[in-house]
Formats: C-alpha cells, structure tokens, sequence
DNA sequence: ACTTTCAATGTAAGCGCTTACATATTTAAT
DNA sequence: ATTAAATATGTAAGCGCTTACATTGAAAGT
C-alpha cells in the first residue's frame, strides 16, 4: 500500500474504476457526479485516507482558502486579541488563518508578506511596523485584499480598522485636566503610528501648565519593571503627586507591579493610567486605568472587511476608527487625589 | 505590465534571455551559474518585483520549509506561551510557521490536522486535545514528522514534549501535607490527559485523611469569577481555611480576582495554588502560587525535535517530560497558616 | 590539432490537481 | 421508435515550478 499523504487523485480514480476528473469532480463537491458513483470514490477516498495536495489544488486553480495574518508580537495580548477576532470570524467562513509575527522588524515583515503572496492567500490582514512600510507598499503593488489593522493609512485606497488613537489621547487628558496632578510622566515604547497619535492627542488636550517628562523605549514587561528603580533613585516619583501615562498596559501592569513591591502607593502617590485594556489590566496587581479599544472587534472587523474585499475586489476600502473609551479602575480614580 | 504575482519564471527567463532552469538555478542559490547571468537574472528579478510561487515549487518538489502548529486555544497564555518558543527556534533555522487553534474541538483538530498534511508542511507539532486523538493517529499513519506537546504518549514511537504532570500534583500534595488547610477543593477545566496526571500525582501523594472536593468543568478566566460566589453562597469556603487548588492559572487568577472584590483574604482565609505559571501569574491581583513549567521551553524544545526529526527521519523518538517546580508567591505561602 | 573534461545552460518531463471541451449515456419530447 | 436535450463522465491541456538528462562551448591534456 502507498503511503498516505504519497496517494495521488490519480490512484483513487483507478481504484474507483473512474476518471480523475470525476475524483475531482466529487471532492469540490460542486459539480454533479452521480450519486452512486460518488459514493463509490468517497469510500475508496475513505478507505485509502486519501488527503488531495492543497499546493496541486491551488496550482491547478481552487481557492486556496486561507488568509495571512501578520502582526507584530506574539507575546503581546494586544495582538492576540486582535488574532483571535481574526480567527473567530475566519471559521465561521471556512477559511483558515496563516499567523505569524514580524517581532517589529521591518524586513522580517517584508519577508512574511512575501511569503504570503508566494504562498497565494486569498488575502491578507497585516499590523504593519510603519503604516508606510515596504509591505504595504508591496501589498497594495500586488493587488491581492488586504486590510491594516492598529494603523490608519491616509492612501484612500487601502482599508484599515484602527482605533482611534488621537481619542484615546484626549481622553487621558481630559481625565488629566479634571483630576490635576502635580506631574505628569509619559512612558512610550516602539515609536509607532498609533503611539504617536495618542500622544499628539493627550498634548492637544493637555492643560498647557503641564510639562510632561517623556520616557522612551520602554516595550515590554520587563523593561518597565526595571523602569521603576530609576524613577524611583531619580526622585522622579517619590515626592511629587505624579501620573504615570504608559502607552502600553503591558508595560503598565509591569510598573505598577514594582511599584507595589518597592511600596509605593497607588493611587495615592503615584496613579497610573494605561492604553489598550488588554484582558489581563482588570486583573493586574492593581487593577488599571486604561484606554479601552476592543482588539477583538478590531480583529473581528477586520477580517470581515477582508472577506468582503475577496468576494468583491472593486468594492471600496473601508476605513474604520473604533471609538476608545477611558475605564476606570483603581491605579487612577476620579476624584481628584487632594 | 503583468500584474505583480501573475509574473512567472518564464516571463524572467525570456527577459533575461535564458532558461527557465537558469532561473530556478539562480533561485535555489545552490546549483551553479556564471556569475554574470546570475546577477543578470537577479536585476531582472528585482526590477519586476518578482516573487516565485510557493506552490509550484512546493509541487515541484522543493521543501516548504514550513512547519504547522496546532494548539488548543489562542486566547490562552499557556499555549501562546509554547507557540512563542516554537517560533523563536524557528526563526533561526528560517522555517515558517503555521498556528492553528483547535479550540479544544476534536473534529476541528482532525480538520486542521488534515489540512497541515494537504499543504506539505515538513512537520507538524501539535497539542492534542487527547493523546490518542484521531489527529495523532492521522500524522503517524502519514509518516511526517510530528511531536505532540503537553501530552505524553505511550507509543514509543511518537515522539513528545510535555511537563511532567505527575510531579507537579506531587509537589503541590506535598505542600499541602507541609502546611495542612482544613480543606481542599480541586478546580478543574477540560478533561485533558495532563490535568489527569496532575490529579493523580496530587492524590498519591497527599495525606489521607484530606477529603477533597472537586469541581470541574470551569474551563476560562470568566468561569473562574463565576464560580466565586457559588462558593461563597454555599459556604464551602467561609467558614473553613481552605485551599483551592486550580489545575490552570487563568482560571485560577480569575478566581483570585473575585475572591479579592468579595473581601475574602488571601492567603489567610483561603490559599490558592495555580498550576502552569503563565506570565501574567506572577502579577495578578495576589501573585499566585502555582506549578511552573516553562512552556517557552516546551515549546522550543519540541521545535528543535522536530527539526531534528526532519533532517533524520529514522531517528529515535525522542520523549521529554519537563521537571516542574513550585513557585511559592503570595497566595499560598510556605508558612502554615495557622 | 584532436580528443577528453568539465562548467554553463537548455530541453522537457513531471509534480497532483482543475476544468474546458469532447464524448457517452440517459431521459424527455415528438 | 427517433431525435433532441440533458446529464454523467472522460480526455487532455495547463497551473508555475524543479531537475534529470542532453547539449554546448571552452579549457585542458596529449
């Protein structure tokens, strides 16, 4: 007997007394083939395990079913909530998902998409590095669907499902203006699109008496873990009401965790105010304030817009911000703290 | 011009003026051509932005130098936890990965498992929703390589990463013989092989006169919140010092949260014991006690095996349980209670 | 100068499928 | 019964690559 997976649509056709097309015929399940027969060839496909090779499949022309997804981290809730909307709607519609991580490097990115249109997707959803990065540019270059998520792009012709960051920024600080505090600490990590827009729309909104200190490349966990002795030897934070405003929660909840451990009160020395509400910022050690912007719908949104697009390319790109909300928890409460 | 991805080898190779075999020549990097039409070739491409189809040459016959990856859930640190590892490994030898989610369905697993095999992944490392799942059965009948994680598996000839569960219970029973509790409740999820193993080690080891109360079923971060006050109304926990002991860490956060929010003191009135150690354990709301395996090792121990396993196909099985420790946080501390 | 080698390239046969078109078979219409 | 129409199936031409084998041309050996 043939190994299984070496078996091809010919083998079944001479087993079943049929033609290859007829084999085929049975297995697109489109196309009429009498009952009987079908029957037949499905029970030889049965009885062999016979498994038809998706790469001959889509050579020879049948949708190859699957879209690429590229985001920038695996080890960032954000981006996994994003993929698990992504998924979430992809198998309700049969389709299956190509997930990979650029881990924020442009090339890396470029060689995923490349790979992605070798390896014909039907479509792609990309989280790019730089909303004007050489992907995109290849993406949209090579005709194929796609959306960008977690960046907005000016080009009318792309799609892309992005929150919407300059709010986000205003609602910080619009929290900021009603609730003073005596200082105000910014904590950034990559220097992407969508940080740079909240950021622009905090100092739009800012009352002008602050004078935020900006700290930069702080992107993980971990970095701002070990952020916390600094500021602390600094006395940036020991004697002054300070906000702490992180554009990531990863990197909040690794604060706020120092900052606990190293007895810094919080709220009332030292408040925090985070950006994404990923699942975990509810349950951290304290739990935080953040901007909300849901990943799932953006994911959800996203691929759905993608499906749309496949089905009909001429179709208009659609652009979406989703609105983000400020949650309060407890690293910063409303009422003003003095 | 040809649209981008339209464009074929041949369509290079008349433009340069040379074959198509030149070109593939080129492409493959390996076999020899005059420099001079090499670098001829490689204008040509470059100028066309050409990009050849992966599903030819996979047809063709060069390797995909794709592996498939299947886990249980994405929205669950535990297994991005693993698919971080496996891809850090990977990355390396410049091999692709495909992540699928089985959503702990069988049929689902069955289908992806399939679909892996139809699109001529080298490998395939897969968690199964059950050792002796259908899938594992379909990748040892293919004869591709393949190594299960988060699962041992009897036949020797299948190759596997997973904790040693066994253990793990064991040391979580020998805690609590240290530093005896009243009572004991077992909170567990789906009925996985390794919650078993954890299971029945914890019950070897622990004394006998703990009469423990097991609830299972409470699958997600959510059931654990749920759960709280069902035990909290049915006074299975205020009265007495109890342990929970949690054989997941999302739910056992979950549950952790709630606990907080309802005034109940942890450690003192009830102790937690989480199983798993994903990050965000150790910041939850009380840093939790739990069992921790490195799942980034699992999952980079278990890539690099099936590496092995590719370029030597004859090779032993190679079968790895990773030792696990317990990691003392604070809600359950060493201490007895009382 | 003539054969032998070897490097560089070309030719063409697949890889396993789909599908337009041709052919055979059945059913309906007259 | 005879022909037209509809249905079922077969034939074979690709899809875009790789690669064994054939061919060419030049360097090397005598």
């Amino acid at each position: 007997m043939k190994q299984l997976g070496s078996m091809t649509i010919a083998d079944i056709a001479k087993k079943a007394g049929v033609s290859t097309a007829t084999v085929s015929r049975v297995l697109s399940e489109s196309d009429k083939v009498k009952p009987s027969t079908r029957t037949r060839v499905l029970d030889i496909i049965e009885e062999y395990s016979y498994i038809p090779n998706q790469l001959a499949q889509g050579l020879a022309g049948s949708p190859t079913k699957t879209i690429g997804v590229i985001i920038d981290e695996l080890s960032n809730h954000f981006f996994i909530e994003i993929a698990e909307g992504v998924d979430s709607i992809l198998q309700n519609e049969n389709y299956s998902m190509q997930l990979s991580s650029s881990r924020w490097i442009g090339d890396r990115e470029l060689r995923l998409t490349r790979s992605l249109l070798s390896s014909r997707v039907e479509g792609v959803l990309i989280a790019p590095v730089d909303p004007d990065s050489p992907s995109v540019r290849l993406l949209k270059k090579s005709g194929i669907p796609f959306v960008v998520m977690n960046c907005s792009v000016e080009d009318p012709d792309v799609a892309y499902v992005s929150g919407n960051n300059r709010r986000g920024g205003e609602l910080v600080a619009e929290f900021l203006n009603r609730n003073p505090r005596e200082q105000i600490i910014l904590i950034t990590g990559f220097p992407h699109q969508s940080v740079s827009e909240r950021l622009s729309g905090f100092f739009d909104t800012l009352d002008s008496a602050y004078k935020p200190i900006h700290i930069r490349g702080v992107k993980t966990f971990e970095d701002g873990h070990d952020l916390v002795p600094l500021l602390l030897t600094r006395n940036l934070i020991a004697k002054i009401k300070t906000t702490l405003f992180v554009t990531n929660d990863n990197v909040a909840i690794g604060i706020t965790d120092r900052l606990v451990r190293e007895g810094v009160a919080i709220p009332d020395q030292v408040t925090i105010i985070g950006y994404d509400d990923i699942r975990m910022s509810a349950f951290s050690r304290v739990p935080l304030t953040t901007v909300s912007q849901s990943m799932r719908d953006i994911g959800r949104i996203a691929a759905m817009e993608l499906l749309d697009l496949i089905k009909d390319p001429k179709k208009e790109r659609p652009r979406h911000n989703i609105e983000p909300r400020l949650v309060i928890r407890e690293s910063a409460v409303e009422a003003p703290s003095r």
